[in-house]
DNA sequence: TTTCCATGATTACAGTTGTAAACTTATAGT
DNA sequence: ACTATAAGTTTACAACTGTAATCATGGAAA
């Protein structure tokens, strides 16, 4: 794969229509988003066309229409900005995080069982 | 509290600092800093003042240096810093970033054990 | 065929950020 | 008392961001 450039806050929002929508026209991405942001259509536009030049996406031709997919895989994209925000705010601790969220009150007792109960899967799988 | 300002990346190497050592001059966060990161004093001198601006931190003044400590705490910084990324990536979810770091390998089996018993006083606390 | 509209492309513009040099001023040493 | 030094303050500057308007062009409608 390519390098995954840098994706900002905003082009996250774009970035995850897509992922779901992976041969979607910018008119629908307009659409999509008109549930979760107050943006003008032209700001998807921008938005559209500077994850092009990134290279985060690319397009095929439809018509005057262009379908947009993504270049970069979701996955490794999650994987890049959970590293660079376990370094700022957590020196890089995976565990450290872990705990801080574990023992915050913003996770159910309902997901607390269904969390132990992929660490026992994650345990019998080390050892 | 005031409210929480935004606190860049590089900011953040600074408060970090800052909040290990409550009280600190200028001369020092750049001294710990230099293990960490590759910066001029200059940098690090422009990057204090801009968390004085933002009124993240404050100082008293000994003698003819500063003595800086934090104004925000770090708590709720990281409480902050942590829901707008799991805004970003999870979709506001903290159990489905949760699930996506349990399954991930970034993390030893000692730390799921521990994890674990967290877990459990969590539960108890929750009924 | 001419015109209008929609869609993509270009331009705009201020605020933030990373990165740092230059300036100023007070203090410590001579 | 004067000077050098160091700490704080101001200025710099390009890239990235959020937010959007405007321009241009090709196809659809009249």
């Amino acid at each position: 794969m390519n390098e995954i450039p840098k994706i900002s806050n905003a082009e996250w929002e774009v970035m995850k229509i897509i992922w779901n929508n992976p041969e979607i026209t910018s008119t629908n991405i307009i659409q999509e988003l008109k549930d979760k942001v107050e943006w003008k259509p032209a700001t998807v536009k921008t938005l559209i066309n500077r994850l092009l030049n990134k290279n985060a996406i690319s397009f095929n031709k439809l018509s005057s229409e262009y379908l947009y997919f993504p270049l970069v895989s979701e996955d490794e994209c999650i994987k890049l900005e959970s590293q660079s925000f376990i370094n700022k705010v957590f020196n890089g601790s995976v565990k450290s995080m872990l705990l801080t969220f574990a023992q915050s009150n913003e996770i159910s007792a309902a997901d607390i069982v269904e969390l132990k109960t992929i660490l026992n899967q994650s345990d019998k799988k080390e050892g």
